[in-house]
DNA sequence: TCGAATTTGTGCGTATGTATC
DNA sequence: GGATACATACGCACAAATTCG
């Protein structure tokens, strides 16, 4: 009893997969099947295959069963690369990737910016009820399955405002990308800063995003730089199970 | 009934975080008040506050309650920068830290590379059961919270067989990092690569860091090469609930 | 110091809804 | 349509940790 009998059992489960025993795309014994084989109540199985649906061992299908899951593959998501490597490398098709087909959805608008947005930009005390930022909500999606990135960026409209960017989705630079926007503004966006962490995806985001409750999301947080003031920042959530963020870069001092 | 009851219940415990009715650090109500408020089962309560445990925004102390979580408080692990900010900057103080006390532990074995492992490291078929890889485990530990990384990394004995730095952590090069020990040899290590993402923690992993069979740790694979050639591969994992992955670089083309 | 009350974590058994085959 | 399987929900019981008088 050193352990919880569902870790007990998931671990079990793991090994029998990790050896070989349960072949991807094999469908586990049902439930009641294995709470006879381990002994135990049909809740606890249910608790030892949720951890391993977590763990994206698995994957289940209501009234189908439960099968273990064929090798993940995740869409790579290309954050940074500093230098073009020979063709046919997967950084190659990686990029191609990105830039398949696919659509977005957004809207914009000002507000003032809540405390934590504030403080990235380096804003300072917000004065009055004035807005102060425009914000923007993405909605990215791939033609084949559906939505599978959500982004939202802010912009201090202390720069942008009056200017054909303030509004980052419409007008000539409409869609440009940050740096190519404030560009023509003349503003020289020149380095960028991303953190990277993980939780349990709200009901909104799996909602969106078309997973279930509670599956993992990564959380970027993007800042861009002009010199050392932060022109715009950004929160992305991509679902973990299908997505791998790709971070490359030169070894050694500069 | 279109959402599940404790999807409803968990989104309403959010909201009544977020408004500020549920302060961080105050003690939600237990599970039988709760499940008489929203009129459910305390099973369904207790999914509901699982989620929000998996989530970040409670914790929970068996027999003494379940809280709202303080300001998340998460160590930066710099993985890459291209110019030092100037002193006083996010950059400084993450560099600071991340250099800060701690210690780690090893042990390396020769073995034969795994398929996965084979194909990062481009080795090609297996020759017998010939060992072709030096296989490392690090824990790492800081003095005072105990174990927070661990680390499984692969290199081809093709490249360092015979040499001084066969054994990562012996030798004259001993703990030098990657690029230091491959330069003693005459390898110019030139660029590395990272994927990032993230899946609930395996229970070894769990137990090895200290954190709940289940959570959420986020796992970094990383690449060194040498021109076109991998010479190192490595598993990085930490816990997503105490950790963020810092990246930045320039902008633009090169 | 000790014990009682409280709270979470775990486990059991059952029932119902709904998707799949 | 019927059988099967998973998802959800209910209610109960007990162990272990914590709190507090």
């Amino acid at each position: 009893m050193d352990q919880p009998s569902y870790v007990r059992i998931a671990t079990d489960l793991r090994r029998r997969i990790t050896v070989g025993e349960l072949q991807p795309g094999a469908r586990l014994p049902a439930r009641h099947e294995l709470a006879a084989e381990y002994q135990a109540a049909e809740g606890v199985v249910r608790e030892a295959t949720q951890l391993l649906l977590r763990e994206g061992l698995l994957v289940s299908r209501p009234g189908a069963g439960t099968f273990v899951r064929q090798r993940p593959q995740r869409r790579s998501l290309v954050r940074s690369w500093f230098r073009e490597r020979q063709a046919g490398s997967p950084f190659r098709q990686q990029m191609a990737e990105q830039g398949r087909r696919g659509s977005w959805e957004y809207s914009s608008d000002t507000m003032q910016a809540p405390a934590e947005v504030r403080e990235r930009l380096g804003l300072g005390e917000p004065d009055g009820d004035r807005h102060d930022v425009m914000r923007t909500v993405y909605t990215f999606s791939s033609d084949d399955e559906g939505p599978w990135m959500l982004s939202t960026s802010w912009e201090p409209l202390s720069i942008t405002k009056g200017t054909p960017i303030a509004f980052p989705e419409a007008g000539p630079h409409a869609g440009q990308g940050v740096t190519h926007r404030f560009a023509a503004i003349g503003v020289q966006v020149d380095a960028w800063d991303e953190e990277v962490w993980a939780r349990a995806a709200t009901v909104d985001e799996a909602k969106q995003l078309g997973v279930g409750a509670g599956s993992i999301v990564m959380v970027v947080e993007r800042a861009y730089f002009a010199g050392e003031q932060v022109v715009e920042v950004a929160d992305i959530i991509v679902p973990a199970e299908s997505t791998k963020l790709v971070y490359n870069g030169p070894v050694g001092e500069r």
